[in-house]
DNA sequence: CGCTACATTGATGATTGTCAACAAGTGTGG
DNA sequence: CCACACTTGTTGACAATCATCAATGTAGCG
């Protein structure tokens, strides 16, 4: 089955279901999920010191994001994929503190921001949403400092192959086989590394059969094994993140009293 | 652009329009800040599964912040103080995702988040501020991350020992003397260091004459040797943080084309 | 006053960073 | 199409930093 369609399918199954506890909850919704943006490989979306004037949503392709610090040092926070939003670091100044580039020709969907304060405004459920969506940024941020401080290496590089996992798997897409859109240096980055541990502890786990390597593609041969590495269970894991747009596009109405979706 | 210089832009204009525009946007604002709490030292404000209620503004008092993972890792991800505010993490999921624990006997001032609600879809400031204050925490995750992704733990430690003078200094005491109120494990799990590790860089900078440190009493003696070890300049550092209360416990009312406060 | 938590310091070894060489893959231009 | 430069990845040798273990000292608190 394609991914597409198995998105359709849960979607679906999801609009239905929540339908039915909280129909008083829905409320039109404008359709501002319709505006596009091309993201050539190697591109950024946008960059530190950036006026910023809208969100995005992913809706193909991959990212990295980039926090620098004044000194020059930069090292890499996240990479959002499809469902994933950008830009929120840009609302507290009104400038954006983050780069964020595109690994492969990528698209997003933009939300001017000033639709989203109206919207937000207006409807309690676009409240509710713009404070979710900023509140789990942080959240995101305290997982990743405690990623930071695993003292070992092979429990970080594992957390990362387990996390990258799921994030395929919540897609619709294998959770065992998948390719890695970044190099070396970038993960190091985000794991507070040097490329040439990552490489080698890669190269190790492959030795011991946990998974599979060859450049960037990737296998997953061992779960138990890496779970046991990275010091976690696989139930521990955040809850599902809520997207806030579905694969056609169509912006998603977070309701009050559940963490439901109902699709608009 | 590096931050420094989006910061340096920013604090220009918004300087010139704070003057011109400011007065006009100012607005009632309903009292919220005069419920108060106290807290011993010791004891915790909020824990992680408490059930999410209100924000909180320190008022007297320090505190850590705890984060913890699923397999029972704790790491402190800061040190609030005056001015600072708490409870930001439980607006995702309804219940508090951190534990804040009190160093001394403290005091914060209760902001009770339906009001804040309320507040934030009346008026344009409440929802600016509610908004600002969330982006606030994701830059300050950023900004944690970098510090802890720093290679060389001399660089934490004296990157730590700025940060928490600056923010002294902020508050009007003193920017060369003053107390920790953490344990060197409270140093170490929030640079990711280990306690043993705090303890011999202290001394050794205490060795070289950059500080001067007696259990937790601590004179900083030579900053530009502390700023040259943290690899950053005195003038790279965060932008001034607003606080949401004056001392007194007035609120505060932030305008919207500037980053400027206007006292109510 | 003794107990407990906290801090300092030393010795030691493991983990990881650094430097270096090389291989493999990618894109460019002749 | 091939040669070439360039980026990326792998692997080894070595050194340095930092964690660990352990002993001792100190301050705060009942």
């Amino acid at each position: 089955m394609s991914r597409t369609a198995a998105n359709a399918m849960r979607a679906k199954e999801s609009a239905r279901v929540r339908l039915a506890g909280a129909p008083s909850q829905v409320t039109p919704l404008k359709p501002a999920g319709r505006m596009r943006r091309r993201v050539r490989r190697g591109e950024a979306l946008f960059g530190a010191g950036d006026p910023f004037s809208a969100l995005f949503v992913v809706r193909a392709g991959h990212f990295k994001s980039l926090a620098s610090s004044a000194n020059g040092q930069v090292q890499v926070t996240g990479f959002p994929m499809v469902g994933d939003v950008l830009g929120l670091d840009g609302i507290d100044t009104g400038f954006h503190q983050c780069d964020v580039v595109a690994f492969d020709n990528a698209e997003v969907f933009v939300l001017p921001f000033a639709e989203c304060e109206q919207w937000s405004r207006d409807t309690a459920n676009g409240q509710r949403l713009m404070r979710r969506l900023l509140a789990r940024e942080i959240t995101r941020g305290h997982d990743h400092m405690l990623l930071l401080s695993a003292t070992r290496a092979e429990q970080r590089v594992a957390i990362f192959l387990l996390d990258l996992s799921e994030r395929y798997r919540r897609l619709g897409e294998s959770r065992s086989r998948f390719v890695l859109r970044m190099t070396r240096q970038d993960i190091g980055s985000f794991l507070g590394l040097q490329l040439e541990t990552v490489s080698r502890l890669l190269s190790h786990f492959q030795r011991e059969g946990f998974i599979q390597v060859q450049g960037r593609e990737t296998s997953m041969l061992d779960f138990p094994a890496l779970w046991r590495l990275s010091g976690h269970t696989p139930d521990s894991h955040r809850p599902v993140i809520e997207p806030l747009l579905d694969p056609q596009g169509n912006l998603l109405h977070v309701a009050d009293t559940d963490n439901g979706l109902v699709r608009m």
